[in-house]
DNA sequence: AAAAAAT
């Protein structure tokens, strides 16, 4: 049966009290320290935080910090990813002025910031220390649909991965984190990349976004800024040194990798800042003045803010993309290539770098290589093993009866939900123009809908994402800003009332669904504007065991090889190969290689049946 | 051709 997370904390608060021998103030209403008395450790190293190690609670000094001490003039270097010895200079040596030393530690700003956070999980209850990860406690994923998950990793001495998060020393103040958000045991993605990053490689990892993906790169990070003793950071009027960046394509997306970041640091003193174009900057900057060790944020605002010297990137250590093969496409390349490669970040090998998506086309991966250093490359799950769990549906629907058909749809979804109610649908669109035209139309026709898309304001977004969630407006009409990385919990339905031109957004669109291990619906329109995207949307079906209709299989039979990007590009759905591996060797496996061996991967349903077959795919985000 | 991302 079953335990309430709240049940076990009450149950357990007594013995938290005698078992709790972290030194760290509660984060109790009633617990008022006077400010005589806060930041006591601080006061034992005047201008420093106090020793990370009774912050983060760590069982032990087992490999003490993996960096040099700024300090310490002391060149040491990373062992387990045998980078070189690091001379880093101290930018702004000798301006700073007065008793501490030319040296500010952003983290702490004379008292202890903790004391004032705002509890993310909306409580004060301590956590149970006295049971962690008690397996009855249940995170809400579903980790039955997680079993058996093949893995491929590859490169050099790659560390093995953990089945519990106990397993793992990410500090004590970590753990409690993680049990406050439910997680009970690791996320298959989460057992190999963390231990990954935290032996200091750099990684490539295909993975799903619903399983946890943000953890897998926030946690090593968290964790591997508290296990500095300290960071000591230039101080330049204005300017704030992040150690840590992490990028996302859209504002939204930022949004939500900054909310999860905050609940992981609670109490870990490491703050967390994002920044993204289309809301007033100057708040953004009074956040960032106030101290910031991990950064997230989208590109164009980053670039502001480093033109504007705002922020600098030279004490960065570890840089993660989020959906990287979008951030690297040809689109946003420019703009991390600058941002990686032309401003005052440490280059790679001396930072560490981690990029994560689903869909890696080959030609993505090349270019990824360029700020990777003796990466690992890791792709999680398994022929049609999570699009197993949405049921996807294709039906051909002219553009001129689309609408009606949607509204059979809706209808239909209504008179089958729970007391009439509308379920969540998600409903992606080609254009902008086309997501208003759509939004008006379902109004006028009595359903409730709001869009998102890039020609509205921030405030607009962000509101109508709220609408959606709430269930005020079950129906979002979206463009493609919408199709990856959110996490919109209980999304019943995402229809592609458009289909994409390229198979890798429609496996990110109809990801919006069936998260966390959970099932979800996939209804996609097609008609003769989406030839191309037949033969990839065939087989994607067929190896997720889904109902291919006779119909599109013809098409795909007869649709010219290549009208996919992907298919030239290599693909990089999911069973996604390391690109370092394709060699000669496996040029028969390659069906994205741009070889005449790709016309054998269509139609040979006989090689689905077990194991990876190459170039399969699933919505692993 | 469209979408996203700075003002």
């Amino acid at each position: 049966m079953r335990t309430s997370w709240a049940d076990s904390v009450a149950n357990s608060a007594s013995e938290i009290a005698v078992a709790d021998n972290n030194p760290l103030p509660r984060p109790t209403r009633s617990t008022y320290v006077p400010p005589h008395l806060r930041n006591r450790t601080a006061s034992e190293a005047p201008t420093l935080s106090g020793p990370v190690t009774d912050r983060a609670g760590f069982s032990s000094a087992a490999g003490g910090s993996q960096w040099p001490r700024w300090g310490g003039g002391s060149g040491g270097n990373k062992p387990e990813s045998g980078r070189p010895a690091q001379g880093y200079g101290y930018p702004g040596a000798g301006r700073g002025g007065g008793g501490g030393g030319g040296w500010n530690n952003n983290r702490s700003g004379g008292w202890d910031r903790r004391e004032r956070e705002v509890n993310p999980f909306g409580d004060d209850e301590e956590v149970d220390t006295e049971h962690p990860f008690n397996e009855q406690e249940n995170s809400g994923i579903n980790f039955d649909a997680y079993e058996d998950i093949p893995v491929e990793t590859s490169g050099d001495n790659v560390p093995p991965p953990v089945n519990t998060f106990a397993e793992i020393d990410l500090g004590e103040v970590l753990n409690q984190n993680i049990r406050r958000c439910k997680y009970v045991k690791p996320t298959p993605v989460q057992r190999h990349a963390i231990p990954i990053a935290l032996g200091g490689r750099d990684l490539m990892a295909c993975a799903q976004t619903g399983s946890g993906k943000t953890a897998a790169f926030c946690f090593p990070i968290i964790s591997g800024i508290m296990r500095e003793q300290y960071v000591q950071r230039p101080r330049v009027a204005r300017t704030v040194y992040p150690l840590a960046l992490i990028l996302s394509p859209t504002r939204e997306l930022s949004c939500q990798i900054h909310d999860e970041a905050k609940k992981f640091s609670y109490q870990t003193g490491v703050k967390v800042v994002v920044a993204y174009g289309g809301a007033p900057i100057n708040q953004q900057l009074r956040e960032l003045e106030r101290g910031v060790d991990i950064l997230v944020a989208t590109p164009g605002r980053l670039v502001d803010l480093l033109e504007r010297a705002r922020v600098s990137l030279q004490m960065i250590r570890y840089l993660a993309l989020d959906e990287a093969d979008r951030m690297l496409d040809m689109g946003f390349e420019p703009q991390i290539r600058k941002i990686v490669e032309q401003m005052d970040m440490p280059t790679r090998g001396v930072r560490q770098t981690m990029l994560f998506s689903a869909t890696f086309p080959r030609e993505i991966q090349r270019l990824a290589s360029d700020f990777l250093s003796n990466y690992i490359f890791l792709a999680v799950g398994r022929v049609g093993s999570s699009t197993d769990l949405i049921v996807q549906r294709v039906e051909f629907v002219q553009e001129t009866d689309k609408r009606s058909h949607l509204m059979d749809l809706l209808h239909a979804q209504r008179e089958n939900g729970i007391h009439g109610k509308q379920a969540l649908t998600l409903v992606f669109v080609e254009t902008k123009k086309g997501a208003d035209a759509l939004e008006h139309w379902l109004c006028m026709n009595g359903f409730p809908a709001t869009t998102i898309h890039g020609d509205r304001t921030q405030q607009e977004r962000e509101m109508a994402l709220r609408s959606f969630k709430s269930g005020k407006t079950p129906i979002l009409v979206a463009t493609d800003v919408a199709a990856r990385g959110l996490d919109i919990p209980h999304v019943a339905h995402v229809v592609n009332f458009d289909l994409p031109n390229d198979i890798d957004d429609y496996v990110h669109r109809i990801g919006r669904t069936g998260r966390a291990g959970k099932s979800g619906l996939a209804t996609a329109f097609f008609n003769e504007g989406n030839l191309s995207l037949s033969r990839p949307l065939a087989e994607l079906m067929q190896e997720a065991n889904q109902e291919v209709p006779a119909w599109l299989t013809r098409y795909a039979s007869r649709a010219p090889y290549g009208g996919n990007k992907n298919r030239r590009s290599g693909g990089g759905r999911f069973g996604g190969r390391d690109f370092r591996r394709e060699g000669s060797f496996s040029r028969n496996l390659d069906y994205y290689g741009g070889g005449n061996s790709s016309t054998a991967a269509y139609g040979v349903p006989g090689n689905y049946g077990g194991g990876y077959a190459p170039g399969v795919t699933s919505a692993w985000d």
